[in-house]
DNA sequence: CCAATACTTGCACAATGACGCAAGTACGCA
DNA sequence: TGCGTACTTGCGTCATTGTGCAAGTATTGG
């Protein structure tokens, strides 16, 4: 994650976000070409060991989890567990529900099966093959669209 | 990425490695459950949007293309492209070959492809179904395997 | 062997991110 | 309304990472 600069300060308690944003939706990166599906924000989300063991803990447990329960997984701050959830619910892992005092987090199973599923047929898509591409000259260039 | 810590003081250019280390086997991720194919460094390689950006640009490219030709697709220093590449060899996303003075990078295409399909079909195993899970209580306890 | 091309690596720096602690907020129940 | 439980957020700290510049190494051709 390098570009991305949120700086804002945080607003007064009042108009404070309370319920998180709606989860971005995954769907819209499901339907593109390779480029749209590669979404750095998606991956930064899965590049942490910790929230990737919270993940993998989430999945398992059917029912969504609590902070608390998740905080069990491993050993860090509750605090730290709270902040890795929310990052990755507004990444779109994750969906977040309010249940009385408890917040339950679940993964969003059938978004991200789809998003990876997407993601190895544009890989397929753009597999070489006899011919050759038209982009070889210059990747800056030509049909190649990477840019 | 937080507790990689690699703090080694570079070896000397004589037993410097010149050779990239052979690239993991992406396929020993694509078998086990859940937790095994959530691998951080895979996720953190594919983490940085230029990094991304150079990947689409090589999958796009049919043949391997080239440090300086991949350089074209964004606006960083050719060192810094090169570095890029190289990680993301080390991380299994590209295989790099030397061709007399050039080297070409190209995607892992089936590799990356199988492993996103697998790990498609892990969170769809992963789905609750109508059978309460059984580690519920507590995600560090019981049944729960992802810790 | 020298020069040119094509990368790679050392170094310094700014920005980012993960973390813990302490304080703040939300919700349910007396 | 006051209290306890369950999270969330502010803040400071420290390590990691992305980047550019300059220097170093590899490979080919003269």
């Amino acid at each position: 994650m390098t570009q991305v600069r949120k700086r804002s300060k945080a607003p007064p308690p009042s108009q404070r976000r309370r319920s998180p944003p709606a989860n971005p939706t995954l769907a819209s990166r499901t339907t593109g070409p390779l480029d749209a599906l590669l979404d750095p924000a998606l991956f930064a989300a899965l590049s942490d060991p910790t929230r990737l063991r919270l993940v993998a803990c989430i999945a398992k447990c059917g029912r969504g989890c609590t902070v608390g329960e998740t905080a069990a997984c491993c050993a860090v701050d509750l605090s730290v567990v709270s902040r890795h959830l929310a990052l990755l619910a507004r990444a779109g892992i994750l969906t977040a529900a309010r249940e009385g005092r408890v917040v339950r987090y679940i993964v969003r199973y059938d978004a991200l099966a789809t998003l990876f599923r997407s993601l190895a047929d544009a890989l397929d898509h753009c597999r070489p093959t006899d011919i050759a591409c038209a982009c070889n000259a210059d990747c800056a260039e030509g049909t190649c669209d990477a840019r």
